[in-house]
DNA sequence: GTCTATAGGGCGATAGAC
DNA sequence: GTCTATCGCCCTATAGAC
């Protein structure tokens, strides 16, 4: 027998969420969700770097899978049909992981420009391992970058639409929705973009 | 004659860089820069919302100024034109303003998660009104969400390849390559995106 | 200008699990 | 014995209230 509860992690993580919807992010400190998770104040420190972390935890592994799945894609696609697809692909993944919060954790986000920014973060972090992976199919460093950020604000803006609306379309739907949005709008601008001035 | 020596704020900003390259971001106290600017800490907080803003302080009106250009376009333009015509013309002003200091302000704020992250956050509000504004020349609201972050996209490839080599070219420059190179990657991809699959 | 709450983290102690 | 998760006590610096 443990000696103690077990899975303090998501019981900090639940105990957390609860808080947060009831007094607002800002209202609640560190103590009081180690005490309704019955757990220490330096206990938490072990699971998460600061009390942002506690509503992004589980993102980690998020970077790395969308860069394997870029690396795996067939050689002969272009680099963005590349990444679309992986974002399509590991979305749907991540979506149905995080259906359950989704929403409830969206508005306490929504709420706090502390937690936006940790978001915008996190984003970073996915947009940083896909320009790797763009690199590695042989994208110069610079336009994989480029691309990379593109493909995050693609996702960006199906996340936003699958969270508003989760039974409307599947998020890979929502990727593909969005992406042929984007061809759109630059297509009307492209020929003031490359043509001369 | 003045009862301070003038200019607080910018002696606090000279003494911050002076201090983060010195021992590193982190390492540097807000006692430390006071100290240095001949000022209190208390003082500090009047002009920075927290340590980290001192790097940051002057970016409040580009959203402003940012969305301003893109409302003023020529009404017929598509969106996404518009958008890279404000950040062309915005950007080089900027680039004037901040010519000194960038590559310097960029190291530290690269060797910092804390302080990406509050970058992060200043490009975010950028985005969000320019947003604003492609909505108010008629692009539907999640459309221009996606228009906005897409342009961000490019503007700060663009300010990352001016800040490592700011002789090559010109900031609108910079912008008018990343656009095309956007373009150009797009166009290989439109097909697979908006055609069967 | 002073004071306080709280975040964040260093170090070591402790109590089971193995 | 070792390993691992937890806790207790300490300290510093930030951010904001007074």
């Amino acid at each position: 027998m443990p000696r103690w509860e077990e899975g303090a992690e998501q019981r900090l993580r639940e105990a957390a969420l609860e808080l947060f919807l009831e007094h607002g992010y800002e209202n609640v400190t560190v103590a009081q969700i180690t005490e309704r998770a019955g757990l220490t104040r330096r206990t938490f420190s072990r699971y998460f770097a600061d009390k942002r972390d506690v509503l992004f935890a589980g993102s980690e592994r998020l970077p790395a899978v969308l860069a394997d799945a870029v690396a795996r894609a067939d050689a002969e696609l272009p680099p963005f049909e590349a990444l679309l697809g992986a974002l399509e692909a590991v979305g749907d993944a991540l979506a149905e992981r995080v259906a359950p919060h989704s929403a409830q954790r969206q508005a306490i986000i929504d709420g706090s420009a502390e937690l936006r920014e940790r978001g915008l973060a996190k984003f970073a972090a996915v947009a940083d391992a896909l320009e790797a992976a763009l690199h590695g199919r042989g994208a110069a460093p610079s336009t994989a970058g480029l691309l990379a950020n593109v493909g995050v604000a693609v996702f960006r803006t199906a996340f936003g639409r699958w969270v508003a609306d989760p039974g409307a379309a599947t998020l890979s739907a929502r990727v593909r929705e969005a992406a042929a949005e984007l061809s759109h709008a630059l297509d009307a601008t492209a020929p003031a973009v490359t043509g001369p001035r």
